[in-house]
DNA sequence: GTCTATACAGAGATAGAC
DNA sequence: GTCTATCTCTGTATAGAC
């Protein structure tokens, strides 16, 4: 544990591969090009995380798993004030609480703008293990979500409030990843801010006409 | 050109490649894999398409062309009726003038819901030149439909326009990659049919409140 | 405990014989 | 068109230096 020395090699490599994993997309970065840049040798990737599947993980975790805590606190705040006041949640306070930790998280850092955008590749990685790993962290707020959701529409049937969450979904994980994406045409390029209109979307979209 | 005979080397390869770049992704499928599956030497792939990539674009392209016609074909058709009858093309006809040709020709055959899928992903590849390669076939419906949308909605800044239409990007292609994707969990599973509810959806955000 | 050097199997690409 | 041989680069594993 350092305090205001160096990074450690274990450190320099999580935040190399962070970035380059953004970049490049995980299968296009070698180990070579994270250990090489990182200034450590190859071998350290094997001892420290003991493959790049793993580190891969580490990568996530290590930012996923504060994130996820803030976005079940916001949601928690929700649920208790709606309660308190006798009266189901509304769509616009859910969806804010999901994608507002999400955008600011974002803004926070380098470190974490580079994390956001391999986020939302993630959830359409082919590779199980990854994906899976990530929608580990993902289940306990899509539970809380999909239930709070269902109190705040009584009236929407079950398999078109999945359809709903699905699209909102959709939206968000394409504007984490795409937001600061420089190979999208001119015209498509996105300028802050985003939360207030996704949260319009997204809320326009799951009440419906 | 084979009439009613075997398919050709090279058709093989295509179909193969298809289906195991869906459902393992592009990078994690070796061409190895593909020749073995699909009966052909290693080397017909470098000598059929020039390398892996090449190959990806083929596949990209055989299945895109027709499609992005179709889709071209009814936005102009809404836009031609939306003239004659001298008011602006509605909001919700433009959605579906991309939704529907994209869903329906994803249930027209097994290869095609292979392919949707793929597309799904494409968008968000980090590869440069696979995405390029996407986005330039696109970019045409990109245009018509900012420009038929800003006349739909011409109270609606320009910078608002775009970001409502990226989250309706990112709402149907995460829908084209996952609606047929077993890892998600059980809940978040999505049942035919989905072109009215997700029209409904991106027509309802595009409209704001 | 950390880290380095190095060996190994599998990948995509390519040249050239047939 | 097809196939074999071979090149470089990748992820992984291990033996041993500090």
């Amino acid at each position: 544990m350092n305090i205001q020395s160096e990074p450690s090699t274990k450190d320099r490599i999580l935040d190399t591969a962070e970035r380059l994993f953004s970049l490049s997309g995980y299968h296009s970065t070698s180990l070579r090009a994270i250990t090489g840049e990182a200034g450590v040798n190859l071998a350290a990737v094997n001892y420290h995380f003991g493959s790049k599947e793993s580190l891969l993980e580490a990568v996530i975790d290590r930012r996923l798993t504060p994130l996820n805590k803030a976005r079940l606190e916001m949601l928690a705040t929700v649920d208790r004030k709606a309660r308190a006041e006798g009266r189901p949640p509304a769509v616009r306070d859910i969806m804010s609480a999901f994608i507002e930790p999400t955008l600011s998280f974002r803004e926070s850092t380098d470190g974490a703008r580079h994390f956001i955008a391999l986020l939302g590749r993630a959830i359409v990685e082919p590779d199980d293990t990854v994906k899976k790993r990530f929608l580990n962290q993902m289940n306990p707020i899509i539970e809380l979500m999909l239930e709070m959701l269902a109190r705040a529409m009584p009236s929407l049937p079950a398999q078109a409030l999945i359809k709903r969450f699905h699209f909102t979904i959709g939206s968000l994980f394409f504007t984490m990843h795409a937001c600061c994406d420089d190979s999208m045409p001119e015209r498509m390029r996105l300028k802050e801010p985003l939360t207030e209109e996704l949260v319009n979307f997204v809320t326009a979209g799951m009440e419906g006409r």
